[in-house]
DNA sequence: AATGAATGAGGCTTCATTCAT
DNA sequence: GATGAATGAAGCCTCATTCAT
């Protein structure tokens, strides 16, 4: 708790949202560590006094976009015990936290997915294993489904499958918003999502 | 005409498809143009009599896959005038052309929609704009629901927003396929796609 | 035998003599590779089609040098039998060929020593291993002593311990002629040196 | 002589020892300021409070251990007049001093002879002199040999020759149990040195 | 047309040195 | 005086591209 150590690690984060600032408008593999020194507003070198490499930067920013959105998932949905309440829940904070609020950096998550489908077989799964967050993921909101049609709110759905579905859509609607935001209303859209996840699109008659 | 144009054409194709299996499996940027060269069974400065560079060779993969997809979803919209049974040929032929036919380079997406997002601000090449690809698929997709409203088998849902999460359904099914491969049994999954996105999973009642 | 490989090996065979020529003069840690392009007359990346680092240019190097030295000292020692003449021999070829011989990178033999220390600890003994070359060359000389003990021209003396001063005065030798060839008369000082040898300095009385 | 000014002289031998023993382990070349403040349990910056740079403290480095040998081997010589023994002595105390003694940085020795060899052209600074030191040192022991000679103990030999081949036995005994101390027995070699030099090898019939 | 040897711009990283605390 | 965070020059190496064969 001396104030060293707190300003090493401000300063480290002040680097990391540096750097994740520049991976989203340039890309990481075009993203220079002299680009990220500017951005933080320190000197080349100083980024290492923080970091071993690019690579270690990269890994940090995953962790950290990954750990938040976790966060506050989990917080959110402790809230209720409503299935139906949850998922609009788990929906609504997704939208918000991994794009609308971190619409700065919201375009790195494309190298986190490509990076860590690249990871999968070739290196160490501690810090890029998109495989184990998305199981967790997937479990969490099957949870919530098989909750759901016990409770007998939901139809008996393939529970596995449609939590697959769910987190496809809304990591779908990231990626076509990431691409024209200026023409999806994100709002509406998962109001659109969760409406039509319930009722669907037929006409019930 | 002559016989050398269309082995010119054809060694391009080849050099191509080369190409695009390599930048699946390593990402374009860790994709050496020696690794093509390799890959393609050819000499490294052969590739330059073909394409002008890497990029040029990025651009024409992102083409071709593009085309391709189009093609094949426009052909097999055109067997029915019924737009539930439209839906579901554009989610089915989308999951076999992007995904289980074209297994081998699915990972190349990842960078087509990481250069297509950057693209978006710096150089619009005209050759990698996945605005457009975007819209005109969102429209197709709008088209077919607006049918279907209008022929009164689907309830009147904002159809634009609808495409959008349909569109996005099927890109994050993708994406989590491309991830976790035996995870995901693609087929079920679009399966209960189509099954919640008619009938929704509430119970109706 | 096609002319490629000849080609390649000469080319490999010229950068490493360009680069033993500045390793000698500037030292292996303060030679650039960019030094050793300018000296070979060729550009800085083409060193990397020939050698993959700077350090295995130096274990080459190193290579070079001893695998000369003990197929000449090899050679000599076949041209007689009797062993005050192959200790002439001896003497006289690693003269030649350590130092007269190969006077422009005489020089690199203090890092090869450095390295050489050094690398007992920690590295690939495949190829920088002082321990291993020294070790065969006290047995070869130790040989030749057992050998002149037993036709009973030498005394019968620790023929282990003074191989290894043999070997001692010789590296110190060129060690001093690197220091100050002005000042050291090569062949004058190993004729002492083996009239030292063969008659000690006492008056024989 | 304010105490403070002792304080600094015992804090500079402290660092000048630590660095010493850092640079006979991993070579000057790459051992780190950070690495000669680590041994000396100093922090990084306070190094430049005594020394100027990285190779101020490599030229005191070097003028200790050479004036600490000067010194010895001149006082051990003013123990007796006679040749054999003096030339005994010399030997002695070179091998005890330079290697036995100090052997923690005999490495050292190494980069030394490499630094002292490189600066003969580049710059004098009179800090790394070599070819002094050594001249001193063949002056040294030429004027014991030329004694032994003018008193009749020596055979008449060449007294200048001789005495480079003695310092560079020394050096390259020195050399070679830096390299394998665990096959070279100090002791025994220097007298068998001592020896054959006195005596040589052939069989005096 | 095909090749691959050659190239050098440019990237990441290291580390001696400085300087504010 | 002591410190270590900050720095940027400089080094090694990569790799897209060129071009002579």
């Amino acid at each position: 708790m001396s104030p060293k150590i707190i300003d090493k690690e401000a300063k480290k984060a002040e680097i990391l949202q540096a750097a994740m600032q520049v991976f989203s408008r340039k890309g990481v593999a075009k993203t220079r560590m002299a680009d990220i020194a500017v951005a933080a507003g320190i000197g080349k070198g100083t980024i290492y006094e923080y970091f071993r490499s690019k690579e270690e930067i990269f890994a940090a920013a995953f962790q950290q976009v990954n750990q938040r959105a976790a966060n506050l998932i989990g917080q959110s949905l402790q809230t209720t015990d409503d299935p139906v309440e949850q998922l609009r829940l788990l929906i609504d904070v997704s939208r918000q936290t991994f794009i609308e609020e971190s619409a700065d950096f919201a375009g790195i998550m494309m190298d986190f997915w490509a990076e860590g489908i690249r990871n999968k077989d070739e290196k160490i799964l501690g810090t890029i294993n998109l495989e184990q967050i998305y199981t967790e993921y997937r479990s969490l909101i099957s949870g919530i489904l098989n909750d759901g049609i016990q409770k007998g709110v939901f139809r008996p759905v393939d529970t596995a499958s449609l939590a697959a579905i769910i987190i496809a859509a809304l990591d779908g609607v990231m990626l076509q918003w990431i691409m024209t935001p200026e023409l999806i209303d994100m709002k509406k859209i998962t109001d659109v999502l969760i409406d039509g996840l319930m009722n669907g699109i037929k006409r019930s008659d």
